[in-house]
DNA sequence: GTCTATAGAGCGATAGAC
DNA sequence: GTCTATCGCTCTATAGAC
């Protein structure tokens, strides 16, 4: 409609693009903020102040704190666990180098990426605590898994795995150990070491290997 | 001191004993209050309706909302690794029934002790974002994870481990999965069923016999 | 579109009656 | 020891200036 007036801005962002960009702080300070603080226990002005706006900015980008928060759930998980699966991808299930890679993984996780586990744990206790948004956290977790499952099948089958193992049941068990470790290597660092992971993997696909075919009936 | 009035109250209870039945029913109200919404989503109004009580009752049993919680925190964990730690007493780990008490305890958590993973969640997070519990935390999963280390150990000498094998990390491993499934199974209960962690572990055992000595080194 | 200022509601904690 | 009433504060969300 008007002209853009060429101010000394940045870098000459349309008026669609500068709100975006707004929206993607708001976003991040969110995420930082609501993992230190909790979504109860964060305040929308600390959001805010938190990306450089005030609250009323925040307001005119979203309808409400939870809002914000269900965005975060639904749209900006960015899941370490396709990492895994690319970790696992890149070097063969069960040999050291994957281990070793998975163990960095975890660590780097836990150690480094200080704010993930916590916005996990919120985003889990907002879904059991309001059911209306279970599907939606199950489905943004649906993809990452997705690619964990096909890079364990593809493993297994190469290792020869007795036909009855189901690949979904693996990809659950590694992804529920990684969280597990992760959460625990918060608690108590030295009881969950850098080559814990690796080799609790590779104990599982050597077991599976090592089993015979009665298979674990999927389903509920 | 004065002697104690003989009103017809239900029991006769002392004045100290009033006083701790009241301090465990605010408890027991905490526990399942703060699991469904929340230490900071909670109100101490709430808390001390839920046990029956007003807000100054309970402020003249806890000095804080905060002291309320972190009394449950760190002196009312009923832990369930513990129970999991008998089943596999009870039982041959490896063997089907191990397997399939296991696999009945995690779904009996999950589904019916639905405060249970929540104030654990909620604990976590209280700690790592106060350090200062940190410890009070890792003392508290330190007994139950002792016992679940001791049965561990048995059962694998029992079957022959190899000698680098050590029990700590496979109770870390054997927690950390627990833990983790019963999340998932709260996002998605079709995803884990009944039999999952029986054979999770199945596998894990297997594979532990299985492998080659590499010890792992534990310690960060 | 973003700011400042504020309305309106709920909270943690305390005081005083009993 | 427990209850009722309330203080003081913080919060979400909105209104109006720019």
């Amino acid at each position: 409609m008007d002209a853009e007036r060429d101010e000394p801005i940045r870098q000459r962002l349309t008026r669609g693009e500068a709100k975006a960009r707004t929206r993607a702080l708001l976003l991040d300070a969110a995420a930082r903020v609501f993992a230190r603080k909790g979504f109860t226990g964060a305040s929308v002005e600390e959001v805010a102040e938190a990306a450089g706006f005030s609250t009323g900015a925040l307001y005119s980008n979203f309808d409400s704190k939870e809002a914000l928060f269900l965005e975060l759930l639904s749209h900006r998980q960015t899941d370490r666990i396709t990492e895994a699966a690319q970790a696992l991808n890149s070097h063969e299930v069960g040999t050291g180098e994957a281990a070793a890679e998975l163990g960095r993984l975890l660590i780097d996780v836990a150690d480094k990426d200080i704010d993930f586990a916590p916005l996990q744990a919120e985003f889990w206790l907002y879904a059991i605590r309001n059911p209306e948004v279970l599907d939606t956290l199950a489905a943004k977790l649906r993809e990452p898994r997705r690619a964990l499952e096909d890079v364990i099948s593809t493993s297994l089958a190469r290792q020869g795995a007795p036909a009855g193992v189901s690949p979904e049941a693996v990809a659950t068990v590694v992804a529920a150990l990684f969280q597990g470790l992760v959460r625990q290597r918060r608690i108590d660092p030295s009881s969950v070491s850098e080559a814990l992971f690796g080799q609790a993997l590779k104990w599982i696909f050597v077991g599976i290997s090592a089993s015979d075919v009665p298979a674990p009936d999927d389903g509920d």
